[in-house]
DNA sequence: GGTAATAACATGTCATAACAAGTTAGAAAA
DNA sequence: TTTTCTAACTTGTTATGACATGTTATTACC
């Protein structure tokens, strides 16, 4: 594990990485069984614990479901996104070992409707810039982005590549330091448009995500709408019960 | 908190229990060294192995970290960046001069099913109260919220005036102080029972809520599944931009 | 007193083993 | 043919044991 001479991995995380591999691979469908442990312990010879430890890993991960007497499955590939901060959808998937990529569907300048303009602070005169984009998940279409932005950071996209997240090259190309963002959630019926996109049937759910995007002045930078397929998408986070509330009539659910 | 036969926990997780008590009540303060694995063992009669797999677990959930050859300490208690309070939901229409009430389904003691059970952290013997409930906004309904409680919350709510919000009932009433709650949120369609709670069509998007209560020592009090319309609901909340990541060649969208 | 070596301590990895509890396929009985 | 029972299979828990690796205290030497 020093330097040069590959890295000697335990034995566990070595046979987790392929396991892995093999369900990002899509080697096991969704729901579908996997070797038992007793297989995995002769097709890797080594000890159950440590096939245990390999399988205890990938749960953690959710890749994998088990059931006393049944046995593990493969789970359906979920994106969960954690909303603790403002977290880039490829940061917080290629953290769990997801592939993504995006494609760029059209970058235009637009004179931008009221909605548009009331929340990045311009005039339809100004102008703006809007980029629409198909992301993937482990080559699948998981959403459809369409964002706007001020003429004044918009005009610097047109030469940039965007199959890839816009937000470090807000902050490293453009040195626009990010701060704030507003986010709203929603349950929609998708569109005729982005249900085709994402492969869907129209009117299928989708989590209809609007954010506005400052930088640390307060300046709004990038307004979108980030359509999700219902199927393929979960919000995550935590809430603290606030004490002062319980003395008021109001409160919970 | 479990007053009648205590069911057999196995051994690593009534450990991780009492540990996870001790370090909560401040028996070890963030950064303070904790008894090795060797002391742990002995003084609760076990093998390492139960031990390694009770301190794993507090390690999963954030209240310990372990360094090889120096030993296990208490973590610095997680400071919740909360994004911002759940704003109770009657209290976010009230205070917007909507008019909110809910209608009993019903109540009954049920067996739970492994996903209450987990969630619960009881067994299916102990039983659970399910209670459901249609929430109106303008009387017109909104939400059919599906709640499960551990008996020895849930039995008291056989006497109670369900059409009210819970929360504060379970607070001034119950005597339970009410912590941190585990939410998740996704777009679904609407299952036939949902959707004729709600007067919609079978298929049509919810925003699927799923939310875990726990009590202020941690205990879950309140595990629930929120149906909300999809056209009548939206979820919004403020984010930062963490500053490290910038650094980093990910990040953004 | 300072430095290096060694021993003791502590967690990390892995093996073998056994029993508990849940599921399912196949055999036997009705 | 259907139902019941049992053996086989599968995951969950726990024990004992050994070696690897990292840290720290102690001892020996200069």
């Amino acid at each position: 594990m020093k330097d040069n001479a590959m890295p000697h991995q335990p034995l566990y995380l070595q046979i987790k990485d392929t396991l892995k591999k093999q369900i990002l691979e899509g080697k096991y469908a969704p729901y579908q069984k996997m070797p038992s442990e007793s297989e995995l312990m002769n097709s890797f010879s080594v000890s159950r614990i440590t096939v245990r430890q390999a399988l205890r890993d990938l749960h953690r991960e959710g890749l994998i479901f088990t059931t006393q007497g049944k046995g593990t499955f493969a789970s359906k590939p979920k994106a969960m996104q954690e909303v603790q901060h403002l977290e880039g959808f490829e940061e917080a998937m290629n953290s769990k070992g997801y592939e993504t990529s995006a494609q760029l569907v059209s970058i235009r300048e637009i004179m931008p409707n009221k909605d548009v303009q009331d929340k990045l602070n311009i005039h339809a005169r100004d102008g703006a810039v809007e980029v629409i984009r198909v992301r993937y998940l482990n080559r699948e279409p998981i959403s459809v982005d369409t964002s706007f932005f001020p003429m004044q950071v918009g005009r610097h996209l047109f030469s940039r590549d965007l199959g890839r997240d816009i937000f470090p090259l807000l902050e490293n190309e453009l040195n626009i330091p990010l701060g704030r963002a507003d986010i709203s959630l929603e349950a929609r019926p998708a569109d005729a448009n982005i249900a085709k996109l994402l492969q869907m049937e129209t009117g299928e759910p989708i989590m209809w995500v609007q954010r506005l995007t400052h930088d640390i002045h307060s300046n709004p930078v990038d307004y979108e709408y980030l359509a999700f397929r219902g199927d393929s998408y979960k919000y995550h986070f935590h809430v603290e019960r606030e004490r002062t509330r319980t003395s008021g009539k109001q409160g919970g659910q």
